[in-house]
DNA sequence: AGAGCGTAGTTGAAGGCTTGACTATTCCGC
DNA sequence: GCGGAATAGTCAAGCCTTCAACTACGCTCT
């Protein structure tokens, strides 16, 4: 919808202007793009798609390599019951396996395998290279800079839910 | 992964160093986070997908408020499957119809219907307070500048397929 | 005219995601 | 320690997306 005025309107809603327009599509559409050809780059050449990446990722980082579903969920900004379906998934091919959570009777822990962690260390090299090459090789150290000031702003409105 | 070397490796994989991977992931969360919001506050309130609406408003800034399938699905960031079956589920629900088109016998034409339009108006109020709120009325000047000239950078890279 | 090729769009099956209901376990106040 | 509330995780149904055929039409060369 364009809309006539720059402000608000007679409704009281506060329409976007014709450059506030560009500059939103501008954003969406490049984010969309991006994450678009980074997860097909990452799904084609390793048949690992980018959420399953990042549990993988999150997992490798944390000592001992398992964490609890609920918070693997949290990191990964998924839902429980997507995470806990992409478990089972990862699971069946041998990258992660369920163990029940000593401390809490009600808590699994997920935790990546040997084969797992093999797996995402192809994969990384991969992932990478396209964030190289369609990110961080496009843009100049000042546009890095605002991207990660633009993003770490919007993090702080949108991080507590 | 976080790996040790800044730039690239023995293996020549060229590694993100840890500022890059924050610049990274803010970026990379926060579009994800907004976008997730946006989608989630127009579906609740109006019962229209984002998806949907790129398409209602694409028509709409038409003139004759129609399009060829694949013109549409060009704009919307869709495959032409996935658009095929998105109208048919907006057909169903009264707001769009196919017709043959005039000028290629294999063309088909997307038109928004007076329901349709509608229903895209009052979406479209929602959205727009949606995007201010969570995107706009976060930024400074600067920022919000910053982040269309990545956009337009990012999109002269990616946007020839 | 007709063969062959490219383009436009649709379809169906397979798999992923979301929602909401459900089970199991723990925590808390008495 | 016991009953109720809260928390962790799973599961099933339905919708959406993707992939790979498949149909239908137009274009070109002979």
């Amino acid at each position: 919808m364009t809309s006539g005025s720059p402000d608000a309107a007679a409704d009281g809603t506060r329409w976007l202007d014709a450059e506030e327009q560009k500059a939103w599509r501008a954003y969406l559409f490049s984010s969309m793009l991006l994450q678009d050809r980074l997860d097909r780059e990452l799904t084609h050449s390793t048949g690992i798609s980018h959420a399953y990446y990042e549990i993988l990722v999150a997992l490798s980082e944390t000592p001992g390599r398992s964490m609890r579903m609920s918070e693997l969920a949290d990191r990964c900004l998924s839902s429980r019951s997507r995470l806990s379906h992409a478990v089972s998934r990862l699971e069946e091919r041998g990258w992660v396996r369920r163990q029940t959570c000593p401390e809490d009777g009600r808590g699994q822990l997920a935790v990546l395998t040997d084969e797992g962690f093999e797996a995402l260390d192809a994969a990384a090299h991969v992932h990478v290279e396209s964030v190289r090459t369609h990110l961080f090789d496009q843009l100049s150290p000042e546009q890095i800079a605002s991207m990660r000031d633009v993003g770490e702003t919007l993090l702080r409105h949108l991080g507590p839910r």
